[in-house]
DNA sequence: GTCTATAGTGGGATAGAC
DNA sequence: GTCTATCCCACTATAGAC
């Protein structure tokens, strides 16, 4: 590709996007894929900057320079496996039209999509759960990724055909991201083979969810239900 | 009790109780107070090892002979403070007998006793989440003080008048526990002044539990209700 | 059993040359 | 953008004093 008579590269051919630009973000995923497979072989702890470095070929410093520090690695884990969650929903959302098939299979989902950094992700929730972190799901700096997980349970639903209180239709979603969380919590300390117990904590969640939604409605519960709804206005605020 | 004549001290005077133990625990507690003090005035991650040892006067060796990694100073932390919470719950729970006002004693108390640790709290609550560490509330090694905390909510049930559903009797102290890590949780995220907005969570939540305690008594609850402990049940199996 | 002193290892993170 | 050299700190090892 040195030849003479394109020397100078008269630009016949258009530059390929971002020539500069595109060589720093491969590096990035090069030091990121590296990082997640030997977070995945050997564990976070066990992995130390310098192998991730010198798997991918690269200097410390340079991993550094895409990276703040190495718990920065794990954003990137959080953004790509939030899409592939997405992604996975998409089909349960376009063929359900009931409220308890749609969260129980988006639900599953999630977990199906984390199965395989199970271990891994141990760590990934203790540092997680620091709240001065940036990694932390309640940050500022991971509200992007928080509201379109919110986003994914209000597709949930307002996709389905179930009949709600407008306040609590309102509140529902964020609800529900709560209660993902708290699977999510119950998956990564959960040690029964292939996750039996998170499934069965999904698959019984649910049907319990749906009922009390639906008894949301009975005129006994009102006081109950707008007691609550209270409770989470008053929390909110002064945050 | 080797001695023949006793030559050496004879036992006129019985040694003081433990004379070395004693001594030891006092240096332990001297490197544990002089460790949080330290973390509550400068942060846990900018409190090294080396400054704890010298601010107590010991050799960093000697730090370590005592607690097995920094992290382990985190224990006699969480210790500490359960047992604190349990002597400030005393008052509340003999004086109460209904279950709402000695429940929101409480975890009241709770707050009380953990708000002077709280920024250094942050770093306590990361530590605690990794599953695999020693110090998780819900880890083997724990079970002792996490049975402790469980006695306490127990104590708040058992003591109060209030009429039960026996098998949901059965289950709730380890709820209320649960209900309370989450206190807890948000209490840790909490940057209101004064934690105001974990106050109202609690003055907001145990109006509502009580409620729901007692409407699990209604004839149309009866199945959610059966329906909840069941999930209880068949997730709990096979730990 | 309790403690000191010292010398080291290894890993996260950074400065500054190129 | 990338590298090398270096810093700092948690933690270990050891050898020995009391």
């Amino acid at each position: 590709m040195t030849g003479v008579t394109t020397a100078a590269a008269d630009p016949v051919e258009p530059k390929p996007e971002k020539p500069r630009r595109a060589r720093g973000e491969q590096t990035r995923q090069l030091i990121l894929e590296t990082a997640l497979r030997l977070f995945r072989e050997r564990g976070y702890a066990e992995t130390t900057m310098r192998v991730i470095a010198k798997e991918a070929g690269v200097a410390v410093g340079n991993a550094y320079y895409y990276f703040d520090s190495k718990e920065h690695l794990i954003q990137g884990f959080y953004d790509r496996n939030q899409a592939a969650h997405r992604e996975a929903a998409e089909q349960i959302l376009a063929s359900e039209t009931e409220l308890a098939p749609r969260l129980r299979g988006v639900l599953h989902a999630g977990i199906d999509v984390n199965e395989p950094y199970h271990s891994f992700a141990a760590t990934l929730f203790k540092t997680a759960a620091e709240p001065t972190s940036p990694l932390s799901p309640f940050s500022r700096e991971s509200s992007p990724a928080r509201e379109a997980a919110i986003a994914l349970f209000r597709d949930v639903v307002d996709g389905s055909t179930a009949k709600l209180d407008p306040e609590l239709r309102k509140e529902l979603p964020e609800l529900l991201w709560l209660a993902w969380m708290g699977v999510v919590l119950f998956w990564v300390y959960d040690k029964s083979p292939g996750r039996r117990r998170t499934r069965r904590l999904i698959d019984g969640s649910v049907p319990l969810i749906d009922r009390l939604v639906s008894l949301s409605r009975l005129r006994v519960l009102r006081p109950a239900l707008r007691q609550a709804l209270a409770l989470i206005e008053s929390v909110r605020r002064d945050d």
